[in-house]
RNA sequence: UGCAGGAUCGGCUAAUGGUAGGCCAGAUGACUCUGGAUCAUCCAGUCCAGGUUCGAAUCCUGGUCCUGCAGCCA
């Protein structure tokens, strides 16, 4: 029974083993500041998710860089911190899908677990220290006057009228911020930094603002929230964060992130380093947009193996190794760019070939009734569960007179090229026998091929031929009485367009979701051995494509797989170039 | 029109003043009990214009194009 597939590159080392010559730019930079002896000869990261969302294949390449920075150096940590800081788009569920999926990709963040939230004290006692030198300060502005005084972006903004506040009217109000005195809005605190600076992150941005909003961690206790780049560079601070990766929108924040840090006076002052975010094509990697087609319906959940979440491509039977390959492999840049997704599928191929049983499943049934085979007799043919593989041994498939091969494995009329099946055309069945068409059985009214008669060579068993006669075509096929029922969903892309955040004008993005995407097979017929598959266990399906036993909808004895990705298809392009299907 | 970044085969990415290389995609062939895998071959690039230099993808000057930024989001 071939349900376990090889543990193949489980033990792979993550370190990478390019020359020095190839590093990317921010492990350069890493090597040049343990050169200079900067942070005592340390290397430590963190991977900063906020629990508003599933994880997506974006973040595995930023947990990648991240946990393999760390890794690569002697010591190195990479911390997982959640930025709790804004509590009402925050829950559980995302910080436990979060922590799952991290640790299938393969990363351990081991005791090194810390959330925003744990800092919220700290971090007021900063805001205070910052209000004590002159430097912040409690703004009465609607939120609608802020944004009118930010100015535009080629015109300064203008000052506050609260921004001359003294320290001691700013620490009582800020106090009886934090005390819940205020409405949710009514005030907010504000660096004191300059309105007229053409970085508009630097026009006196909040730090603190109130919300009277139950926290998933901190429960009602606080009712003042910190902001984003108030939160993110002392929490990094905090743990001596030595190199704070980002994507490159947070570039114009990079100054107001050194400025903090700077006029509170911290010890550890992190160097932050800004790259490219991962787009691949046919699919969205933002959380806004994956969101709207989760609650949307667009798709059965995050996990819907369509997603590019990893719960989704878990789901679908892609291995955590073809994900890091492929993350190793687009490589970390600052330029923007969109990766075709072929290259993730190459990666996922390579891997499963290695390490996936080979099974036999018939996905549209044509029965077949093998005239000169005995009526009661069934064989048992010795089958090898890996040709990459011997040491995955072999198993036994039952083979008897009626049999179902692939309906599209026959043509009455076959094209030029077409190798497979067809009447007076003998082909090899996979393990079992040469047969030969002699005759096809149609439907007196629709005209659909019903049925195939043919004839086997008793001397080609286990489908070897003595006499130096050879066949163009090999068949997959299953026994009719012997196979098992199974759905099987084959998936598409999720978006006919190859970077679907380039909308035209009266469109959108999910305009272009592909119809497509999702077919399902309801009466294929799977070999028996399949009976014992265990949830989430992968197969290939013998000249059809890599499958994966779904973990949620296979239940009460039903079989669901997914198609995790299909063979390469040199036929498909032949007929393509012949001018479409026959 | 402000500020911050970025432009190398069709896509992704190397070369850090010294042979423009790799992977994917595409094409062709070999091999094969999977039209799979594997192997081989081919295709194909430095945004533009000047300059420095024996020598420039790399340095300088000037353009062009692209991305991000005006949340009490991150």
């Amino acid at each position: 029974m071939p349900d376990t597939e090889k543990d193949s590159t489980a033990l792979d080392n993550p370190v990478k083993n390019e020359s020095a010559s190839s590093l990317d730019f921010i492990r350069a930079i890493i090597a040049e500041d343990l050169k200079a002896g900067k942070n005592n000869g340390r290397v430590a990261t963190r991977f900063p998710p906020e629990p508003n969302g599933y994880l997506h294949i974006g973040h595995a390449k930023s947990i990648c860089l991240n946990f393999g920075i760390a890794a690569e150096h002697p010591g190195g940590t990479c911390n997982l911190r959640f930025d709790d800081t804004n509590p009402t788009k925050e829950d559980v569920e995302y910080v436990e899908s979060i922590k799952e999926d991290i640790k299938w990709l393969g990363f351990d963040w081991g005791d090194r677990l810390f959330y925003a939230s744990d800092y919220f004290e700290q971090l007021y006692q900063y805001a205070v220290q910052l209000i004590k030198a002159g430097k912040a300060y409690v703004c009465d502005l609607s939120p609608e006057e802020i944004r009118n005084t930010r100015g535009t972006l080629t015109e300064p903004g203008q000052n506050s009228p609260y921004r001359n506040r003294s320290v001691e009217e700013n620490l009582e109000l800020f106090e009886r911020m934090r005390a819940g005195e205020f409405e949710d809005g009514s005030r907010v605190l504000r660096a004191k930094i300059d309105m007229a600076s053409p970085n508009l992150n630097m026009r006196d941005p909040t730090i603190y603002r109130i919300r009277r909003v139950t926290h998933h961690r901190t429960g009602n206790k606080w009712c003042i929230y910190p902001m984003y780049d108030f939160a993110h560079c002392l929490s990094d601070s905090i743990e001596g964060i030595t190199h704070s990766i980002c994507t490159l929108e947070f570039e114009n924040n990079r100054p107001l992130y050194d400025w903090f840090l700077n006029e509170l006076n911290v010890k550890c002052h992190p160097r932050q380093i800004e790259f490219a975010r991962l787009n691949l094509s046919h699919t969205v990697l933002s959380k806004r947009k994956l969101h709207e087609l989760v609650e949307g319906g667009y798709v059965s959940g995050w996990d819907d193996p369509r997603m590019p979440t990893l719960a989704g491509l878990r789901r679908r039977g892609y291995t955590p190794e073809a994900i890091r390959n492929f993350c190793d492999r687009i490589g970390v840049a600052k330029r923007d760019s969109l990766v075709d997704i072929a290259l993730l599928e190459y990666y996922l191929r390579e891997d499963l070939n290695k390490r996936a049983p080979r099974v036999m499943a018939v996905l549209r049934p044509l029965r077949v009734v093998i005239d000169n085979y005995p009526e009661d007799q069934v064989e048992e043919l010795v089958a090898e569960n890996n040709p990459e593989d011997p040491s995955m041994g072999s198993r036994k498939i039952p083979f008897s007179r009626i049999l179902y091969i692939e309906q599209e494995d026959f043509r009455e009329d076959p094209p030029k090229k077409f190798f497979r099946l067809a009447p007076g055309r003998e082909v090899r069945l996979k393990h079992a026998y040469y047969i030969k068409c002699t005759d096809v059985v149609k439907d007196k009214d629709s005209g659909q091929i019903v049925e195939l008669h043919c004839t086997y060579d008793p001397a080609t068993r286990g489908g070897w031929s003595s006499d130096g006669r050879d066949v163009k075509g090999t068949l997959h096929w299953v026994s009719a009485a012997h196979s098992i029922p199974a759905e099987v969903r084959l998936y598409d892309h999720l978006f006919i367009k190859e970077n679907p955040n380039e909308v035209e004008p009266g469109h959108d993005f999910k305009d272009y979701l592909n119809p497509n995407s999702l077919e399902i097979l309801t009466s294929c017929r799977v070999e028996p051995s399949l009976a014992s598959a265990k949830p989430g266990s992968r197969y290939q399906f013998l000249r059809l494509g890599y499958f994966c036993l779904d973990p949620v909808d296979s239940v009460n004895g039903l079989l669901v797989f997914n198609r995790t990705v299909g063979l390469r298809d040199s036929w498909a392009k032949i007929e393509k170039a012949q001018g479409g299907k026959g």
